[in-house]
DNA sequence: TTCAATAGTTCGAAACTCTTGAACTTCTGT
DNA sequence: ACAGAAGTTCAAGAGTTTCGAACTATTGAA
């Protein structure tokens, strides 16, 4: 079988799931992987190392059924990017602030600087 | 036993927990009634008609232990508030931004005006 | 084309959490 | 002291989460 990793359109964005999405400690470290470094990362780059894959696999699928990611197959890896701005429009300022309160110490922008 | 409703200290409040908390509807709408209207309001009232008394008992845990709310007991009831300025000074637009995109059709504030 | 390697997904079982009725505790008014 | 009101605790069934084992898809040789 063949589930082509479905993604909400913007309307369909639940803000529960949003939450529901960030309230776990991995999710929100990935998140935070993906902002950060704003090119797309492949899953074992953006979880936390020594993660089993299984487990992996399954907080990516709750963050891409939330919205917060879009997952691409680029040959043998599937690749992430953020869903930000699709998020910013639909809730504003939620994403921004939870990512702004979850990294008290550093805070690179979007262009490089610090 | 008695356990006397504990509420975590402001530097205790984990980012983590305040999300899960409001990531469910039955604690949002709870969270949401507490906002609009800013009297205390007991956990009868607070919570969705209908609800059971044991599961509206277990989502108030839930809000307290993350912080959400202050209960106390008030004679034969407990009366809960939303610690607001506390969870803004820790976790600076996360909650406000929530509670706007949480309701975007409704925003009577307390005077009654519309 | 076939093989092995790499990157993820699916399955299944154990551990954990959520929901809810029943029983219990606290406080108030009579 | 008793009945009633408002919540809490307990326990059981349903639903999630985690993670190893088995599986699938893609690539790059040989």
């Amino acid at each position: 079988m063949k589930r082509p990793l479905l993604h909400p359109q913007p309307e369909e964005l639940r803000l529960e799931s949003v939450l529901y999405a960030l309230a776990d400690p991995v999710r929100l470290e990935i998140v935070r992987r993906l902002v950060t470094g704003d090119c797309p990362l492949n899953c074992s780059a953006a979880a936390p190392a020594h993660l089993p894959k299984s487990t992996q696999s399954h907080h990516f699928q709750i963050l891409r059924e939330a919205g917060l990611i879009c997952s691409e197959r680029r040959g043998t890896e599937v690749v992430n990017t953020l869903r930000l701005d699709e998020i910013e429009q639909r809730f504003p300022g939620v994403v921004t602030a939870i990512l702004k309160a979850a990294k008290p110490f550093q805070c690179p922008d979007a262009d490089g600087n610090a």
